[in-house]
DNA sequence: ATAGAATCTAGAGTTAACTCTAGGTCAAGC
DNA sequence: GCTTGACCTAGAGTTAACTCTAGATTCTAT
């Protein structure tokens, strides 16, 4: 069974266009040509396509995922590489991961903060007094909530 | 308190150059001059800072966030669309946290594929007899050994 | 007082990752 | 057989987010 770059653009929901500047850039050296020189994608490229979507998901630049593939072509000699080339993106999509949660529970702050100034009808009620500068207390009522079993995620829901 | 450019940059780890292209875009329409035009920064200022590092890093757009900070300086008028900002943003974040964290899945079962490649000495040990076709029961392997309880961090350690 | 560092603006340049255009070939349905 | 749509390449265009340059000004430390 083969694809045709239509196809496999629908299946992964990329444009045609992308895919043919996946392989102009080098991403794609495994897929075949059929007599009229239009590409024929095999069931088994699907696993390395499986791989180009993954890693760009995790943010890995395209130059650095053609390196990732022409490991692949080389052979068994370049396993090392490509376990050393995952598990350094393993380890960059864990601190990012965990970055993102620190943006996370921000926005969840944040929401209490509009939420409560909504119920209030006005944001003055957390600066401090004759000011229009935000009172750090009102971060800390926040944390004392977290802290007392509170979940960020419930206290800023309207 | 004030500060320079320099200092700020400095405390948020992000050049001068970037501070004055997010000026430029509308983002700090709160920062005050001095009498030679140089922008002097407020203790205050550094929590909408903080809420513009923050929607950076949930990869919410320069032009959004500028938006955002037009509703801020707007008043109390705009606490709803304010507070309805943050939760898309939050929605959104949950949403991608969740797609990274599929990747991050798929990243651990790939190098538990090249680990045990690496450790039979050749990827073949992964494909159909006779091709060089992967074998989809590998990863069905994983995913029992997953289903048994490992930990896929654990699987792919070396 | 003065040298060197930091700042200012306007605007040009860079980079990554697409995205599309032009001009042509190929294939499927009527 | 012919039309319509999918595909091809080469290369131009786009967009976002910086990043830097030039030329002028200002601040800081001797």
């Amino acid at each position: 069974m083969t694809y045709s770059i239509g196809q496999v653009a629908d299946k992964l929901d990329i444009s045609p266009y992308t895919l043919r500047y996946y392989d102009k850039e080098g991403l794609l050296p495994f897929v075949d040509r059929n007599a009229a020189g239009r590409r024929r994608f095999k069931d088994n490229d699907f696993n390395f396509l499986e791989v180009i979507v993954c890693l760009k998901e995790a943010g890995v630049p395209v130059k650095q995922i053609g390196h990732f593939i022409d490991l692949c072509m080389t052979g068994d000699s370049t396993l090392h590489d490509r376990y050393d080339f995952l598990a350094e993106h393993e380890a960059q999509l864990e601190a990012k991961m965990a970055r993102l949660q620190h943006t996370l529970d921000f926005l969840r702050w944040k929401k209490w903060y509009y939420k409560t100034a909504l119920q209030a009808g006005t944001e003055s009620i957390h600066y401090l007094p004759g000011t229009n500068h935000v009172d750090p207390a009102v971060h800390a009522e926040f944390n004392r909530l977290v802290a007392n079993g509170a979940r960020p995620k419930d206290l800023g829901a309207l």
